[in-house]
DNA sequence: CTGATGACGGTGC
DNA sequence: GGCACCGCCATCA
């Protein structure tokens, strides 16, 4: 355990948003302060670079509107929104998900301590 | 090394 | 609510 300052900084945000349970969701912005304040952008990066082999849900961070982010092309990936209704989100009639409802908070907050990880609520969540 | 890029976010209008 | 900027920072050419 503890390896985290031998992984690289990709790989630390793989290994947090691998902790995303079905049917809850993260954002870039949150996930940024989780892994240690990097750039939300990196965290864009890292998910547009997902490795296959290991399984990585990137279906599940979102931006901080709750909405899913558009690509270069300036198109989303139809198969994210159709990834997370499988796993009962609903969407709102602007394509948006509340993330008061859907947001997740780190319920496993041990695990995130224990690996190096700060504590980060999404938007618009208070204590 | 330098400059450009990008699945973002916050602010201002 | 929408739109335009600007700051951000790891990667890449």
């Amino acid at each position: 355990m503890d390896n985290h300052s031998s992984d690289s900084l990709y790989q630390r945000i793989y290994k947090l948003v691998k902790q995303i349970p079905a049917g809850q969701v993260a954002t870039y912005g949150q996930i940024a302060k989780m892994v240690g304040n990097c750039g939300p952008r990196q965290v864009g990066y890292a998910m547009s670079h997902t490795p296959q082999a290991q399984n990585i849900p990137w279906q599940r961070v979102v931006n901080s509107q709750g909405r899913i982010s558009v690509r270069k092309d300036g198109a989303e990936d139809p198969r994210q929104m159709k990834l997370l209704k499988q796993e009962h989100i609903i969407f709102s009639k602007s394509g948006k998900i509340d993330l008061v409802e859907y947001g997740w908070f780190g319920p496993d907050w041990e695990w995130m301590q224990q690996n190096g990880y700060q504590q980060a609520l999404p938007p618009g969540v208070e204590n």
